[in-house]
DNA sequence: GTATAACATATCTGATAGGTAGGTTTAATG
DNA sequence: CATTAAACCTACCTATCAGATATGTTATAC
């Protein structure tokens, strides 16, 4: 179960992709629309910007701005780094130590089969398709 | 991300099919096979008794037994009962109170189609397919 | 040089996964 | 009918983590 973070990050990128026209969007703005905790928010907006999602500027005038169109953006490479992994299961994630018995383990197909599905489909919606109401 | 529930409960059904020829299989049988605490492992195979999905025998000889053919049973219908749901959103959850927001939601078709495409890929999978290592 | 806003660090709290402990009931068997 | 084996039941413990809150420090525009 995917947690706030992942949701939230999502809604976001959103919101600072209808309401940007070019310029940064400050943090409370989106804060206020979205009526998301402004700390809260700020460590979600910590990870869009140093996975290089976003960009920030600091100071008057600043805010957060889209590093790409909408179009580039997939669900995948969001969640994926606002959740950490998608893997359905710990052997899956990224970074896990290779597993002993998998060469015999009756349940990895399974796991693999349910990986492959959810990360196929979230590569394939990317956020213009949310902005746009696309079926999806 | 799957909790070890619903993985223990995987790997135990398999067991029990594998291991079973009509008798009743002790929970400690399959505790030691699967290298898996007993007491833990009690609670998961109430959740599955309780569910229909094994019968519990007490007493001398008693043990679990499957309640129907490997081919009856979907990874859906045993993931569902032992994690609870399988939604990838808590919106969609089966007991969620409706979202008044839900009809603006620009993220809600996202998980709607996350949560058919688990949905289709768990109920297209049986404890036949695992036991078989047939390619799923 | 002052207002603004991102960036950084530390801490709190409640829920839950994962596991443990001990006792009670049911059934088979000598 | 006593004994044993096994499911069943209730309660508790502990570490982790989601979800926040609080208090700063640094960079930028005017």
């Amino acid at each position: 179960m995917n947690s706030t973070r992942g949701r939230y990050a999502l809604r976001v990128l959103i919101d600072i992709a209808e309401n940007s026209n070019g310029k940064y969007i400050p943090l409370n703005d989106i804060a206020e629309r979205e009526e998301i905790s402004e700390k809260y928010l700020e460590s979600i907006l910590v990870l869009l910007t140093r996975g290089g999602l976003l960009h920030g500027l600091r100071g008057k005038g600043g805010g957060y701005k889209l590093t790409k169109s909408p179009e580039e953006y997939t669900m995948k490479s969001i969640l994926l780094l606002t959740e950490g992994t998608l893997a359905p299961v710990a052997c899956l994630k990224e970074d896990a130590e290779p597993c002993t018995k998998s060469k015999e383990c009756r349940t990895l197909p399974l796991w693999q089969g349910l990986n492959k599905t959810i990360g196929d489909y979230l590569e394939s919606v990317t956020l213009a398709d949310l902005i746009n109401k696309k079926d999806i």
